[in-house]
DNA sequence: AAGAGGCCCTGATAGC
DNA sequence: TGCTATCAGGGCCTCT
């Protein structure tokens, strides 16, 4: 499910339900994910309050009371899922209500509030919890991570320096988290036809005129997927069960073989694998 | 240094 | 029905 703008839809959710919330107890299922669990993970949580919740790319940063940070990746297929309790006061037992959307395998953590409980789930465990000591530390954790699109720094003078006697094509530079972080599998392709730019094409030979297109597409797709409620493939849904609605703006991702949107143009879809991961383009309209 | 490729996992789906 | 192969929204590591 994960590129930044389903991220940032979840991070909303989250920050709205478990915001000044005090963490009450963790209950570390499997501790089996990207990176494992560490065994004081529940004993650096326990009592401390979530102050917010913010989002970098597409890490989740849960700001804790004591100035230290909880991160969370959701990999490729980490879901958080809220779940109620109906009592006070009874979370020692198995007293919360199973919510319907609750897998019933590899939920992972829980972190229990008053009153409610943050699940995780993961089922490809490619993603992780990582904790943080203080702000330093966490400036370093992203220390190797591009801007985002929306930050001023994503701008035309650092896109062409990064681009200039570079090899590699343009779609492998969108997903490449070093030169832009946020930015996936599925929005890369998007972001490419919108611009009407073949993803073959080497960065080497954009013009400044295709990286104005690029900065300006990356924007425009990230905030309208945000806008829809990002996009709900395999069923993604957010915290409160709703799903995005963005993948009914696809253009191009998982079109393949259907008639190209743009006005006008006659063009077919194609799918082509690029360094290891489907990539979708009008090889009409995007030259 | 840059780029290609492989690996970490499970589950859904397609094809036989 | 049941097998196998392929693919999936990410990130990190190694090798050349």
């Amino acid at each position: 499910m994960p590129e930044l703008p389903e991220v940032e839809i979840v991070r909303r959710s989250l920050d709205e339900k478990i915001k000044q919330k005090k963490v009450k107890k963790v209950i570390v299922r499997n501790r089996n994910l990207r990176f494992k669990i560490p065994l004081n993970f529940g004993r650096f949580l326990k009592n401390k309050k979530i102050i917010k919740v913010q989002r970098f790319s597409k890490y989740l940063i849960l700001c804790l009371s004591d100035s230290s940070y909880c991160l969370l990746h959701l990999g490729m297929s980490g879901t958080v899922h809220l779940i109620h309790s109906n009592k006070k006061n009874s979370i020692t037992n198995t007293s919360f209500y199973n919510s319907p959307e609750l897998p019933k395998k590899h939920n992972h953590i829980e972190i229990i509030f008053e009153g409610m409980k943050m699940v995780y789930n993961d089922p490809r465990r490619f993603g992780f919890f990582q904790l943080i000591k203080d702000y330093s530390s966490l400036k370093k954790r992203f220390n190797h991570l591009g801007p985002e699109p929306f930050q001023s720094k994503f701008n035309l003078r650092y896109v062409c320096s990064f681009f200039k006697k570079k090899e590699k094509n343009i779609k492998n530079f969108l997903i490449d988290q070093n030169f832009v972080s946020g930015i996936g599998n599925i929005y890369a392709s998007e972001i490419l036809f919108l611009g009407k730019i073949n993803p073959n094409k080497k960065v080497n030979s954009l013009i400044e005129k295709d990286c104005k297109k690029i900065i300006f597409n990356s924007k425009k797709v990230l905030f309208n997927a945000i806008s829809k409620g990002g996009s709900s493939i395999r069923d993604f849904k957010n915290i409160s069960g709703t799903k995005g609605s963005f993948q009914k703006n696809f253009n191009v991702y998982q079109r393949e073989g259907l008639k190209c949107k743009r006005f006008r143009c006659k063009g077919i879809i194609k799918k082509k694998i690029i360094s290891n991961r489907s990539t979708f383009f009008c090889n009409t309209c995007q030259k």
